[in-house]
RNA sequence: UCGCGGGUAGUUCAACUGGUAGAACACCGGACUUUGAAUCCGGGGGUUGCAGGUUCGAAUCCUGCCCCGCGAGCCA
């Protein structure tokens, strides 16, 4: 998105060792994929137009942080720039003082770096063009083609009229060119109040697009600008420097959203009537980003974080980059989600599920497999050898050798998932129940003999047995068990804090009605889990790595404190399929 | 109200520009399994927004209509 609205946060430095743009070519036969900007590239070189050659670019507003919307913008032209070999270079439109900080800057930076992309030459800067800018505005004034307009904005505004109404024109608008030249020099030099006066274009009062009802190209404000400093008082608007940049900078294609196709008449109109001999990039749109259960408007995400539903920025529940990064997202699955979802220009809202597939996808085959236990259970082994303490060998990823394996403590004092034993189990219930045997992952068979109950009959410990000969988890005999369960061992458990998570809001589409999208905001969105027992290896995990709890999903160390964990995401869970089906054809 | 852009399985996208509508995710079933995971195999799913027209043949071309999105900042 040419700009989409980014937000603010803090931003963790933290990353994979990425830094190659995005895997291309999902294509079935070696081409990359077609869709509507591809094809208009493809067109491009074939016939030769910018001399073949394509220069895309990123070019974020620093007024916030980037979120998952923007990846898509940021994926999409890295993307085609790497498959037509062409180049693709970061710019930041810093052209409205009021809103835009370094803190920002950096900010961006840094999530582009994590996602895994490397803009090719310096980063650029809009407000590194203000004198040029000038300088062709100046231009424009000498072809009576821009004029200095004295009313104030309610008035301009009201002049434009409305759709499927004419505009009115400016009484200034046929001063003469010289006038035109010393008011708007005046302008720069500062012979005039903020919101005195600004520049237009004059272009057609009477368009029904109402883009070309003589916008505005300068405006005066008297603000500190975070790189051009006190240097000017008069700043371009995001219409008048946004094409001449790219043009600028030699891109080819300019990729943006849909809300700026009306623009694109516009953007045209400029570099038609500027004196710039070079190739003229060309603007496409293509629809922005949209999730289920999720909101990316930057007015909307301030709202969230300012209402203290969540902790900042970067809480892993955001759609920012920052928070899916603290959440354990790894940047190689949001780039192939954005790859795989595509580009067009149908308004269209991606099923948030889609992209956890990705992340499971690739977190399955990098994650180390671990074991704990969130809501413990105690489970102690009546036949097992007074105070023994032995240890089991567990493998690290079932589908990848290279990970090796683990000594896992094991003892006679363990705990286990309390979902894990039922004493009246449901239907197909496989787990452990009294007199049902099963296995205890990498360790032995344990068969419940026997409960132990609080006053209100709630199971506080099992008492198991457990076969000497199943040890590393089969027997001689070869018999089966229906349902292999995690477990922890009691002594040498560590004990750590974990976050569930489950969507922010409770409805699919909460930017959909015309509703406060806050009050759709999941009050249950995080589940805080204190006494967890970890197993030991648990201990060597770093901040950020995330690894897999067997049977529960994939979790990731927090940022600052790895005894903290938050759940990236949840393994495919058949058994609350069933459950599920279970309680909706059966409606009590 | 005017302009622009859209409408194809539940969802997101394809369909070599007029020639039997496919894929992924989701869902269902089976195999395998020391994760009810992963993996493998199979399955259900469509009046291509609606109605006409042109054509041997229409998602594709024509006409009319319906629905959705964006646009009237000195924001981007």
């Amino acid at each position: 998105m040419t700009s989409a609205d980014p937000t603010p946060s803090d931003s963790h430095p933290t990353r994979d060792s990425a830094g190659t743009p995005a895997d291309p070519q999902p294509g079935s036969d070696g081409h990359s994929a077609s869709d509507i900007v591809r094809d208009k590239v493809r067109q491009d070189t074939a016939s030769n137009r910018f001399g073949g050659r394509v220069q895309t670019r990123f070019p974020p507003e620093p007024n916030g942080h980037l979120h998952i919307g923007h990846a898509k913008s940021i994926g999409l032209n890295f993307a085609i720039a790497d498959e037509f070999g062409g180049t693709c270079n970061l710019r930041f439109d810093d052209t409205n003082p009021e809103t835009e900080e370094q803190e920002f800057i950096d900010s961006i930076e840094a999530d582009l770096a994590w996602l895994g992309y490397q803009p090719s030459g310096e980063t650029k800067y809009a407000s590194d063009y203000f004198d040029q800018l000038y300088t062709w505005a100046e231009q424009l004034i000498l072809k009576g083609l821009a004029y200095v307009d004295d009313q104030d904005s309610d008035t301009i505004s009201s002049q434009r009229g409305g759709f499927g109404q004419p505009g009115v024109e400016s009484p200034f608008r046929d001063r003469s060119t010289d006038e035109n030249l010393q008011l708007f020099r005046g302008m720069r030099d500062g012979r005039f109040d903020d919101g005195e006066k600004v520049l237009r274009a004059k272009i057609d009062m009477q368009s029904e697009n109402m883009q070309l009802r003589d916008p505005i190209l300068y405006r005066i404000r008297r603000l500190a600008h975070h790189r051009s400093g006190e240097r000017w008082i008069i700043y371009p608007t995001y219409d008048w420097a946004h094409g001449q940049s790219d043009a600028i900078e030699g891109v080819t294609h300019s990729l943006c959203t849909l809300e700026f196709s009306d623009h694109r008449p516009l953007y045209d109109w400029f570099l038609e009537h500027v004196d710039y001999p070079h190739d003229k990039p060309e603007q496409t749109e293509f629809a922005r980003l949209a999730l289920t259960y999720t909101v990316l408007s930057k007015r909307k995400l301030a709202a969230i974080v300012a209402g203290g539903t969540v902790d900042g920025w970067d809480d892993p529940r955001m759609p920012t980059l920052s928070g899916l990064r603290r959440r354990g997202y790894p940047p190689a699955a949001i780039r192939a989600f954005i790859d795989h979802i595509g580009v067009a220009r149908t308004n269209s809202i991606n099923d948030i599920e889609l992209l956890e597939s990705f992340v499971r996808t690739d977190l399955n085959a990098a994650a180390l497999r671990r074991m704990a236990v969130l809501r413990p259970l105690k489970v102690t082994i009546t036949n097992w050898p007074e105070g023994q303490a032995t240890s089991v060998e567990a493998i690290n990823n079932p589908g990848d050798e290279g990970a090796g394996t683990r000594m896992v403590p094991f003892s006679g004092e363990l705990v286990i998932e309390q979902d894990d034993f039922k004493l009246e189990p449901p239907p197909k219930y496989y787990r452990l129940t009294l007199g049902r045997e099963v296995r205890l992952r990498a360790g032995y068979y344990i068969t419940a003999t026997d409960v132990a109950t609080d006053a209100d009959g709630t199971v506080t410990e099992v008492f198991v047995t457990y076969d000497p000969e199943s040890d590393g988890g089969s027997t001689p005999d070869g018999r089966k068990v229906k349902s292999t369960i995690h477990w922890v061992s009691s002594s040498t458990a560590t004990t750590g804090t974990v976050h569930l998570y489950d969507r922010l809001f409770t409805d699919p589409h909460p930017g959909a009605e015309d509703g406060d999208p806050l009050e759709l905001l999941n009050p249950n969105s995080r589940e805080t889990l204190t006494d967890c027992r970890l197993e030991p290896a648990l201990a060597d995990v770093t901040a950020g790595q995330v690894v897999q709890f067997e049977r529960l999903g994939y979790f990731a160390a927090d940022l600052d404190d790895p005894t903290t964990f938050h759940r990236t995401v949840g393994l495919r869970d058949e058994w609350a399929n069933i459950q599920k089906r279970r309680t909706q054809q059966r409606p009590s």
